[in-house]
DNA sequence: CGAAGAGATATGACCAGAAA
DNA sequence: TTTCTGGTCATATCTCTTCG
């Protein structure tokens, strides 16, 4: 007998010890570059070495193996694949540390592989119902570990995973309500926060209180539409929970009422509501549907974001305190903005609104180009002065019938 | 009792070949 | 070619039994 030969008859190439940061590492690589699986291989080998050493590899990781795991993985609707792949395609979010390990390796190895610029990835065959995990999602782990320690009997097992398994058919089934919906949702929303504020309320980046440590990150896919909706009314009744959403508004007035009247700190941000995909849902849609008020409140205007906005969706933020230094400083942007009289009021309602149009009315060119002073001064990107600068004509009652004609425009524009 | 061991069952990694 | 699918094999986990 052939002694080599032989060898190669008997020594098996090891098995790779997938772990769940191997999965979410290779689903990364799947979801966020150009499918290349000879690239993929050389990543996934430089990154892994001495674990992939440690478990008798010589050559590393096959490329054949890499894509079989991952449309396993697909197929058996693992836990880390929908993880992954459902999550939004955010490459400043979760994955950040993963994506920027991949172009790091990338550099170095000196592989061209090209970044993709949106998901191609189909979720549509993902069965949460089926989906094996290597660890409990955060939405059911509680129910899961208790009841089996508790319990520990195989009966008890099956009904836990019952009602398990009909959170997530319902969550799929369900299309989730109160979304905005395209065309329908305002371009433009508005945040206010101050210090006070929970989760993570930078200029460039806010994070619900929830995820502040966002390797806990869910999307609202992977919980029920109840679970949604006890997270939802949590969030418009002002509970002191963690909550998985980000409040913003569709007009400046209400983030500015609260910034003046709350200073500390206070922040307010212009977001792109487009960036978002569609991970906005109307205040207003969620009261409707369950016939809600609390006090006065009915949702209205206000729109809750779900996890973050991503940086590239803020298109500036201000100080209030910046604000207020400007009106001190530009009498005629003062007269405009009346922020004592705002601040005056307790509530955002009519009576404010009325008190704001008692300042009398604006010639258009006239109110356009101190708005436009405003808007420049504030830094707001030239593009998106037309959209804020419209909004705020409505909301300050500029004038006090009709829109805005062509010499408002023109008056902001000449300011530019 | 509870620890240890044996057997049964489930899960994970992967291949080879079919299908697209 | 790439992607999908059925099946194998090894290992992990569960369950039951035995024995000190």
């Amino acid at each position: 007998m052939d002694l080599s030969d032989g060898l190669n008859y008997t020594v098996k190439e090891p098995n790779v010890s997938w772990n769940p940061e191997k999965k979410q590492f290779l689903c990364c690589l799947f979801k966020f570059f150009e499918k290349d699986l000879t690239a993929y291989k050389a990543v996934f080998d430089s990154v892994y070495e001495d674990d992939l050493r440690t478990f008798g590899f010589t050559h590393g990781v096959k490329e054949s193996t890499l894509n079989t795991q991952w449309h396993d993985l697909r197929r058996s609707s693992h836990f880390e694949w929908g993880e992954v792949h459902l999550s939004p395609f955010d490459k400043d979010g979760r994955w950040s540390p993963f994506i920027a390990a991949i172009r790091r390796t990338l550099a170095t190895l000196r592989i061209d592989l090209p970044e993709k610029a949106r998901d191609d990835i189909d979720t549509s065959t993902f069965d949460p119902t089926l989906h094996t995990s290597s660890q409990p999602t955060s939405v059911s782990s509680n129910h899961l570990n208790t009841a089996l320690s508790k319990y520990g009997g195989k009966e008890c097992f099956w009904c836990v995973q019952e009602r398990v398994n009909e959170e997530y058919i319902q969550a799929r089934n369900k299309p989730r309500e109160y979304t905005t919906g395209k065309g329908i949702l305002e371009p433009l929303l508005y945040r206010w926060s101050n210090v006070d504020s929970q989760g993570v309320n930078n200029k460039n980046l806010y994070i619900a209180g929830l995820f502040v440590d966002w390797d806990k990150y869910f999307s609202p896919d992977m919980i029920s539409q109840e679970k949604f909706d006890e997270y939802f009314s949590n969030h418009i009744h002002r509970k002191e929970v963690s909550s998985p959403f980000i409040s913003t508004f569709k007009s400046m007035l209400a983030p500015v009422h609260r910034a003046v009247r709350n200073q500390e700190g206070a922040i307010i941000s212009i977001i792109e509501s487009k960036k978002l995909g569609d991970l906005v849902y109307s205040a207003r849609g969620f009261c409707q549907k369950h016939q809600l008020r609390i006090g006065r409140y009915n949702g209205g205007g206000e729109y809750l974001i779900w996890g973050k906005v991503p940086s590239d969706a803020i298109i500036c933020s201000f100080k209030v305190s910046t604000l207020k230094q400007i009106a001190d400083e530009h009498d005629d942007i003062a007269e405009i903005l009346q922020l004592r009289t705002i601040a005056s009021y307790k509530h955002n309602q009519r009576s404010l609104k009325d008190a704001l149009e008692k300042r009398g009315g604006y010639l258009d060119h006239t109110s356009g180009t101190i708005i436009g002073k405003l808007l420049s001064l504030l830094q707001v990107p030239f593009e998106f002065s037309g959209e804020v600068g419209i909004g705020m004509y409505y909301s300050w009652r500029l004038r006090k019938r009709g829109g805005p004609g062509k010499a408002f425009q023109e008056g902001l524009n000449a300011c530019y």
